[in-house]
DNA sequence: TCATCAAATACGGTTATGCGTATTTGATTC
DNA sequence: GAATCAAATACGCATAACCGTATTTGATGA
């Protein structure tokens, strides 16, 4: 017999109840980002990006990997199988929505900028592999 | 030219990030309901519904029709067409839950029974339409 | 061992959310 | 006009969310 592993409904949509969440979640798209982009992209202070990171790993929808000094986030498919599906929906209505599709410029042309324009804090980070906007 | 109309995406997550919320939402399906039998069902006091009734009003996810003494709740299309799409799947995804089959068992049994048998609170009131399990 | 650095957590304060109880609204009927 | 009834709102309280600032963590290299 085939079992629905457990989900919390209520914490997934609380996630995505934020906009900040939402926009380190399109940021992500399909890439594994590292922190300090997020904080200059979004342009705030590290606690408040680490703090939603932290909100989003809880309710299953990003995992983390260290490396060395950085944190690289990316998003995890929800076990729950519709869940999933409308998860993926809602990536795609992402895309489309203009401040996110301007986020997601930003973090392209400050991954491309030469080091010395770069800000101080993603001098020498690891880049996202792909940065299409 | 084609503008998206204005929606709070944030608002309607946040609509949708309450356990009782999905739970009239899944009760409305594709019907009217009246607030008598939401209570009812699911089994509170009648202030907590109508707060909840009113959220989900203000989200843009429902409306309401007067009739005599009875308000009638049917959920709307949402403005936006990706919300509306994601919204569709979401729908689809709570007709699965166990909580919320059951939800909509316990309506229709109520419908279904002798006034006799019924809730004091809807002998006489309006039913809906289709109370499909 | 000590300094460094990105990321995470602690702290304190403000605002929003959800709840039960009590009250008000508004349309109807006697 | 007073009573009735479903639904909405007001009130007071407890808890959770979010924020900025300050501090701690944990791995690294001098």
């Amino acid at each position: 017999m085939r079992t629905e592993p457990s989900f919390d409904i209520e914490l997934f949509f609380a996630a995505l109840a934020d906009r900040t969440r939402l926009r380190l979640l399109n940021l992500m798209g399909e890439d594994e980002v590292c922190v300090c982009y997020f904080v200059e992209v979004i342009g705030t202070n590290q606690p408040k990006i680490s703090r939603h990171l932290a909100y989003l790993k809880k309710a299953g929808l990003v995992d983390v990997r260290r490396d060395w000094k950085w944190s690289h986030y990316r998003i995890t498919k929800p076990v729950n199988e519709r869940a999933a599906k409308v998860f993926r929906e809602i990536q795609e209505w992402l895309k489309h929505e203009p401040e996110m599709r301007a986020d997601k410029k930003v973090m392209a042309n400050m991954c491309c900028a030469p080091a010395s324009l770069q800000p101080v804090n993603i001098q020498g980070a690891p880049k996202p592999e792909r940065v299409s906007v």
